[in-house]
RNA sequence: GGAGGGUUCGCCUAGUGGCCGAGGGCGGCGGUCUUGAAAACCGCUAAGGCAGCGAUGUCUUCCAGGGUUCGAAUCCCUGACCCUCCGCCA
């Protein structure tokens, strides 16, 4: 939710934001008038009810005619009072949805545009020059790595195995990831990934997002898409003490429907319906977001290093930006056997938006409570084993392993084809 | 799945219809005292909305939602969550 005092001062800012992502500015428009709506309401009810509130304290102190006078005249206004506070509640209620309904002050240096107007920021790494490559299942299957037809005879499509190297080399994966990121300072957590509606839509996954969502309905509880959404809803309703950024890292699994993505990417893993990913996610002041934006994508960066990927970074444009978020930068790593790169991370600052939403606030400098800003970003997952097989594999089929990744693999260098 | 108990201000707790947005203890903050500290004593110490330049005023919130009443933390109904016991259990 954005900030409706900032709103008041300067619709426009917001009517320009929604422009520039391609959304409509009716919708600001709804909510100021919306917001106005609702404080007359207030107004209303609190000037009946400080009536009732004086009245109900001469009730007990007056006695015969005089009493009944005033019994008379305080039923009355109990009705009055009730059909404002009613009024209000409708009121309210009109505000919340307007509110919900308009997305997240976008920064103003984010590219304009759609999905494929993203600014490429810089490329790092050296592609490998690999004749006739094979792509990651060709090779995940030589391994013995990655098995899909029995995925698939057991969940269904986009459902698969990682066996033996193939699961050892996910764990390793993560294993470092998380290693960086404690390291760094991060406390390292295993979330809960079903969660209850209103952590859902905390996080602002039930609006446009909804149709990717696992629900169960005989719980009513959701199957969450990234640990972002019960990281977020961790500190729901709490009031922080900051001494700088508080950093979590989350494994957890990810489940995705994929709904409206039939025939992408069908082969292999890249789009799945489950993997698992090691998140970061971060609580802190507004005025350290963007700063700590950039940390997080170094950070990123970092591990994509260690895995000696050849990669880009990506400024996504204003329009591919989900409704929380007010910047994104994507990592995107090369895929020999596409000739392409690849989503691989992405980071977003939420700035205040998903923090308003969850009711989350830190004391700042003067001791006053304020909403905190959030922001996310991945720093390992499943997916990285694609580019990480496509880019190490050797003319024979086998996969080089990069240094950083030996120690968590028994120190070996090389995966071989098995047989 | 069944039976019972519970949910009040950071924590513990008092409070069974108006004097309660709410008392006490602990914790925290400030002060007195002290060379310094501790102890003792004194004071302050929930969040949010609205109006106002501000001082301030006003309203909401005692798990949530409904109801009774002129008036609800307190009475009634429904639900959520927690705890204990029994049953079941990959």
């Amino acid at each position: 939710m954005i900030d409706l005092r900032l709103l008041r001062d300067d619709p426009d800012l917001f009517r320009a934001s929604q422009r520039a992502r391609g959304e409509n500015e009716s919708s600001v428009d709804r909510l100021l008038s919306a917001d106005e709506a609702r404080r007359s309401a207030v107004q209303r009810f609190e000037g009946l009810r400080a009536e009732q509130k004086t009245l109900g304290t001469e009730i007990r102190q007056a006695k015969g005619d005089e009493k009944t006078a005033l019994l008379e005249r305080t039923k009355q206004l109990a009705a009055e009072v009730k059909a404002a506070e009613a009024a209000g509640a409708e009121a309210e209620d009109e505000l919340r949805q307007a509110h919900l309904a308009v997305a997240n002050l976008v920064e103003p240096d984010a590219p304009p545009g759609g999905e494929d107007d993203y600014i490429v920021l810089k490329e790092v790494g050296v592609k490998p020059e690999i004749a006739d490559p094979k792509d990651h299942l060709a090779l995940g299957e030589l391994l013995g790595a990655i098995d899909t037809p029995r995925g698939a005879k057991v969940s269904g499509a986009r459902f698969y195995y990682l066996t033996g190297i193939g699961a050892l080399l996910e764990n390793a994966l993560l294993q470092l990831g998380i290693q960086q990121a404690v390291e760094n300072g991060f406390i390292p957590m295993v979330p809960p990934v079903l969660v209850k509606p209103e952590s859902m839509e905390g996080t602002g996954y039930l609006g446009a997002h909804a149709s990717e969502v696992y629900h169960l309905p005989a719980d009513d509880l959701y199957l969450v898409g990234t640990s972002e959404v019960p990281l977020a809803a961790y500190h729901k309703d709490e009031i922080l003490d900051l001494d700088g950024p508080r950093r979590y890292v989350a494994w957890s699994t990810c489940f995705r429907r994929e709904a409206g993505s039939y025939g992408k990417d069908t082969r292999g893993i890249i789009r799945v319906h489950q993997f698992n990913k090691a998140e970061m996610f971060v609580f802190c002041a507004p005025e350290e977001a963007q700063a700590e934006h950039k940390r997080l994508l170094a950070w990123e960066e970092e591990l994509l290093g260690k895995l000696e990927l050849p990669y880009r970074v990506i400024d996504t444009a204003a329009g591919d930006l989900g409704s929380s978020a007010a910047r994104k930068y994507d990592c995107e790593a090369w895929l020999p056997s596409q000739g392409r790169y690849r989503e691989v991370t992405s980071t977003s600052n939420c700035t205040t938006f998903q923090a308003r939403r969850l009711n989350i606030r830190h004391r700042d400098a003067e001791g006053k409570s304020q909403t905190v800003a959030t922001l996310n970003g991945t720093l390992a997952t499943t997916r990285m084993l694609v580019p990480l097989l496509e880019n190490h594999q050797q003319p024979d089929g086998s996969v080089r392993v990069p240094k950083a990744l030996q120690p968590f693999l028994g120190g070996r260098d090389l995966l071989e084809p098995i047989k």
